[in-house]
DNA sequence: TCCTAATTAAGAATTATTCCTATTTAGTAA
DNA sequence: TTACTAAATAGGAATAATTCTTAATTAGGA
């Protein structure tokens, strides 16, 4: 993604373009894996040296509140962001922290129908995500 | 589930049955909401006054690791935990901290069926859980 | 170019959780 | 029963992630 397109997503939230914001922009659509911010941090100070850790951790946050990212659950204490805003589910490493996105409009359309059918009693669905938690065979985990 | 239950699980795990065990067990047993540290704490500190914070902390760890209970995956910065053991996914709430459990064999079925047929690539699928996310419709969130 | 509301840097503060260690205790065996 | 000991707990210090505070800087508009 080029930094054009992180210009006017930015204008498009009514986010003053600053360097920071471009930043974590840029780190989040390279890192792979779903990075903490820590991970976030590691990318951003390569260019960005004198960047406050308290400045990456609110630009996260008001990201997601744009929506331009999404928070990825996990069980552990740190926090970790999803460029990917389109539906998708995840695939969880039991033995590691890899997070690999997994699209399937099969699948999707399958759940969809599934629960357009069978209502849930008092709730209202919006959104599903699978977590399909395994093991990745081979290469390295 | 009575007490004489937690002492069975306790004793089949090879833990030493403590009041402290005991009372956390039955405090997981008793909240619903998949209950934080804190909540299970409050919950504790009325019969057990002078349990330590860190021995709820240690003792829910413990029972991780035993398989007794469950982490619940979210993204918040607090952990809760499960005492519902079996297979079975969650109702989040959009915009509270509710998460309620979902059974339902007929899309485990439907799940299982799928995801034998299309495998994914470089995966072993162990689990689905599925974050059924959304809002609760009338009484209390 | 100037103005100002928004943003950032820096570091203190907070919160959840983990770690440490002296003391206590559950389970076991004499 | 009693004594023993490995395991568990209490109490509090330490840590790690995150949030908060405030003075200085800056992006974007007039
Ligand atoms: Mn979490
Ligand atoms: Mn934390
Ligand atoms: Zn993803
Ligand atoms: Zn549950």
């Amino acid at each position: 993604m080029k930094k054009e397109n992180h210009n006017i997503n930015l204008k498009n939230s009514n986010l003053k373009v600053t360097p920071q914001r471009m930043a974590v922009l840029e780190a989040l659509n390279n890192l792979k894996n779903h990075p903490t911010t820590e991970n976030i941090k590691e990318y951003v100070v390569k260019n960005h040296p004198n960047i406050a850790v308290g400045t990456i951790y609110k630009t996260l946050e008001t990201f997601v509140e744009k929506g331009l990212v999404k928070k990825v659950k996990t069980e552990k204490d740190v926090m970790r962001y999803d460029a990917i805003i389109e539906n998708h589910h995840h695939l969880y490493c039991e033995d590691s922290e890899r997070i690999e996105d997994f699209f399937d409009d099969e699948l999707n359309n399958m759940l969809e129908i599934y629960f357009k059918k069978k209502k849930i009693p008092n709730f209202k669905v919006k959104d599903i995500k699978l977590q399909i938690i395994g093991t990745f065979k081979g290469n390295k985990s």
